[in-house]
DNA sequence: CATGAATGAGTTTTCATTCAT
DNA sequence: TATGAATGAAAACTCATTCAT
């Protein structure tokens, strides 16, 4: 196995446990476990359990953040670029299950260093550029960008959360649906 | 001071800690600490930490339940009962800071017990019934009742923590403008 | 039991410890079996193991100084002051075994602080002084003063090690032919 | 390059290591990459971390044991036999820096085995050998040969010490002088 | 009742040693 | 023969819980 596997193998196994029991509630043996690998191995791949999860952090965040880029990026019109970010959400969340969860857990955490919380800021700003300019063309609800941010990319976390506990069963039809109902949230 | 002025110290120190550092970030030493009070004596009050959070997580369960049922259980037109529930919701979540986010944080964790879970079924069963009676009124989107709650309270929970950040400011007249643009969601 | 007491129980089976296998061969559970308290307790009175071998490190050279300038405080003939001298180092190294080894185990160790060189810098140029001032009075041979001290005190040392290996046997008679030997080798 | 000079580099660079950092201090991948090999390399020449550093300190308390017999064993004048004796082992430690050091830190260690600890009283015996000849000769004070041995090596450990804390310069000029002193110490 | 010092089980982290390449 | 990635046993350190005061 080579080394870069096994740096997945790490990640991925953190990635569910800490989505599950939380990162003060993970002991590093149990991702080791998990990844099928020795504890003492994850320090050769990590400097401590705070490198792994900013490294995780980063990880997912970075690639959110590019799935979400590319879905809005093309020319089309508003509500059909606002379909292909929800759809991306959608579509993310589903292939790599837990990685969205995981972002949502860091929000106030000590763990998380400078560099994670730029990029978070990063991210988050492009979104808010994202509205600002549907704002400006009329296309998008007059609220600041953030609280249309915060609204639509809550309500598609309530539906996350939803179907992790049984309360809603995500699929296709659903998801278009909420996305029209999304959509009707921040149109002008 | 009276024994139940203590347990409401030690109650009032875990939520913010819990919220700030999550449950297994936060030591009980530090919880004693900060409510004011010897480590051993939080143990005259709670069997153990899991039976603190789970009093915590039943207690603020309850004190929102009934809130947001007060708010809807007038006999009012469905727009109106909705933003009762929204500015409900709002107003509890300033009135108890931590309180609403604390309740977020606990979703799939292994230390909530049987009667937590079976609270937050029931307080989560009772917005479900609040939904289908609307939608049988045709007041109210046909999307699963679940859905739509889990889409309103997650835009709700996204405002609160782009509050967190620093991304939002919210005021009665944002929270209003909101409150519109939540009911746009989930209207008929 | 006192506080204060648990504390030196934990210094002073740190002294013989570190003395017999060195700072890192000597684990804190070791330490704390020694001193009859539970490993957790050693936290309660030492930031870390660092903090630990620095305080005793501290302790010892303030003690060991101390009884050396008093011993050459009194305005006496060189003869006699360097006598004195001898002799307190002979007493202090009986009344405090390991105290003198455990001194010189950390000449150029990683885990002295910066506290803990300062005062070794201080304590050697207090010796330094002394011996200056009695070159000065032409009493002592005329060499650097740090190498007075480092012959002398390295003699001393050697007597020490000497009687720990089992090859002298120190007692009063011992150390008298001693002293009058080390005399021989400063004198002027 | 031959495997003798990989023995070699590894012995050179745990010799720098322990000397810098102590036995326990010194990690066997650091010894590794100091020594320019791979961590596993060592131990196709050394059984495991004990065997080498007994290896080491044989190695070198046989290399100085060899210099030392051999400037005295010239049918000298024993303050020139003294004199010869000083001076070799001035330009063994400088010759062979942290060699000296080296063998004075393992004085009353868990991890020398019997091997060496009997080439160590071996070496002993022969200095106190030439002590007790040269007192049957009237040549040398009538100490204990062991404390003649212990208070002459031990000043000249303290020099060596001195120079290594910065405190004494070691230079030709400084050790001769030293020599003259040393020899007072032990003549009659 | 209230406390906080004490503790040992549990956590993070290190490192001597092995072994597949 | 040489390697260095991998490991698990052991180290440093934390913390939920107890109990003497």
């Amino acid at each position: 196995m080579s080394a870069t596997d096994k740096r997945a193998l790490i990640l991925d196994a953190a990635l569910q446990l800490f989505v599950e029991r939380g990162y003060h509630g993970t002991p590093v043996p149990l991702i080791a476990e998990h990844a099928g690998v020795g504890a003492g191995t994850i320090y050769r791949y990590f400097a401590d359990k705070d490198a792994l999860v900013n490294e995780l952090f980063r990880q997912w965040k970075l690639h959110l953040g590019e799935s979400l880029l590319l879905a809005v990026s093309d020319d089309q019109p508003w509500r059909r670029r606002f379909g292909r970010l929800w759809q991306a959400l959608y579509h993310f969340s589903q292939e790599h299950p837990g990685a969205v969860e995981f972002l949502e857990l860091h929000q106030h955490s000590d763990y998380l260093d400078d560099a994670s919380r730029a990029l978070e800021q990063q991210m988050a700003d492009a979104l808010f550029g994202f509205v600002a300019v549907a704002q400006a063309e009329e296309a998008m609800v007059d609220l600041p960008p953030a609280a249309v941010v915060a609204m639509v990319y809550g309500a598609f976390l309530g539906l996350l959360r939803g179907a992790a506990l049984g309360w809603v069963t995500l699929d296709e039809a659903l998801v278009a649906q909420a996305e029209e109902r999304a959509w009707a949230l921040i149109r002008r």
